[in-house]
DNA sequence: AGGGCAACCCGGACGC
DNA sequence: TGCGTCCGGGTTGCCC
C-alpha cells in the first residue's frame, strides 16, 4: 500500500515529467474522488500548470500556477500511471489529467481522493501530522523525546500519523524486524538502546525503500524500472510462512490492533 | 490517553 | 462467459 517510500517515488518520478507543462484536459470518472463540482474542477485545472510537487506523509501536494493546490491521498490500493492512452493499464480510472499527448491516470481511488484546495486550506488539513521520519532534523534524540512518557503498542504508534507521518502497515513491520523488536512491544518497556535501534532502523528501512522505488505492483510509466523495486526486498511483510532472511524460521502472521502483522519470533524480542 | 470498532468505498479476485 | 460474493485497509469518529 502506498506509504512514505511509494509516495516519495511517485513525487520524484512525476516531478521530472509533468512540472511546468500545461494541463490540456481533465476527465473525472468518479465524482466522489474530488471535492468540487466536476465543471469547477475542470475549469480550474485546464490551462493551469503544476509548478512543483511536494510530499507530506502519504499525501502528494501538486502546486498549481494559479495558486490552488491538489491534495492527493491514495489510501488503500490507489496508484498512478503516466503515459499515452494506448499504454494505459486496463483498469478503471477515477481521474485523468492530460498534458498534451500524455496523461496522468489516477487508479484505484476508492477511499482515496484528489482534492482541490485554495492556498491556505491545505495547511490546516495537514496540520495534525507528526514529524517526517526522514527529515534531517529527525534524530534518535527526537524520537526518544516523542516516546518518553507515552504508552501504547509499538506498531500502533508507528502507524499513528499524528505521532510520525508516512509509516503504514508494511513499513511498521519492516522497521520492527530491522530493529529486532516485536511489534506488540509496549512503549514503556523499550530501553534506551532499543529506542536508538528503532530510530536507526526506521531511517535505514525507509531510505532503502525510497532508493529502491517502494513496494508497488504496477509501474508508473512504460519502461519504469524503479517503482516497485522494494517488492522483493521486504523482509517480513506478506511473507507468512516463508523463511526469515536472518534465521530461516518461518515468518509469523498475527492480527494486531485489527491489522495484519508479520514478524520473526526468533529474531524479534 | 489509548484501545476497540464501525463506517467509509468499490474494483477486482475468486468461486461456481 | 457471467454472475454473485467478499476482501482489502488508511482514516475518521465515537465510545469505553
Amino acid at each position: 500500500m502506498p506509504e512514505l517510500p511509494e509516495m516519495e517515488t511517485y513525487r520524484r518520478l512525476l516531478s521530472s515529467r509533468i512540472i511546468d507543462r500545461p494541463l490540456t484536459d481533465v476527465e473525472v470518472g468518479r465524482e466522489k474522488s474530488i471535492n468540487v463540482p466536476v465543471p469547477v474542477f475542470r475549469e480550474t485545472l485546464i490551462g493551469n500548470s503544476i509548478t512543483g510537487i511536494e510530499r507530506r506523509a502519504k499525501h502528494l501536494l501538486f502546486y498549481l500556477s494559479s495558486g490552488e493546490k491538489l491534495l492527493l491521498h491514495l489510501m488503500l490500493g490507489g496508484w498512478m500511471f503516466y503515459g499515452r492512452p494506448e499504454d494505459k493499464p486496463d483498469r478503471t480510472v477515477q481521474v485523468e489529467v492530460s498534458f498534451g499527448d500524455e496523461r496522468l491516470y489516477f487508479i484505484g481511488l476508492r477511499l482515496g481522493y484528489l482534492h482541490l484546495h485554495k492556498e491556505a486550506e491545505v495547511e490546516s488539513l495537514l496540520g495534525k501530522l507528526g514529524p517526517e521520519p526522514l527529515s534531517p532534523d529527525f534524530t534518535a534524540e527526537r524520537l526518544t523525546g516523542l516516546l518518553s512518557g507515552k504508552r501504547g503498542i509499538l506498531k500502533t504508534t508507528l502507524v499513528d500519523q499524528s505521532f510520525l507521518s508516512g509509516i503504514g502497515n508494511c513499513y511498521s513491520d519492516e522497521i520492527c524486524f530491522e530493529a529486532g523488536l516485536l511489534p506488540s512491544r509496549t512503549l514503556p518497556t523499550l530501553t534506551g538502546p532499543e529506542t536508538r535501534r528503532l530510530s536507526i532502523s526506521m531511517q535505514a528501512v525507509l531510505k532503502e525503500a525510497v532508493a529502491y522505488g517502494g513496494y508497488m505492483e504496477d509501474p508508473l510509466y512504460k519502461g519504469d524500472r524503479l517503482t516497485g523495486g522494494y517488492n522483493e526486498r521486504c523482509r517480513v511483510y506478506d511473507r507468512k510462512g516463508e523463511p526469515c532472511l536472518r534465521c530461516g524460521r518461518p515468518v509469523i502472521q498475527v492480527e494486531l490492533a485489527s491489522r495484519k502483522c508479520f514478524y520473526c519470533e526468533n529474531c524479534q524480542h
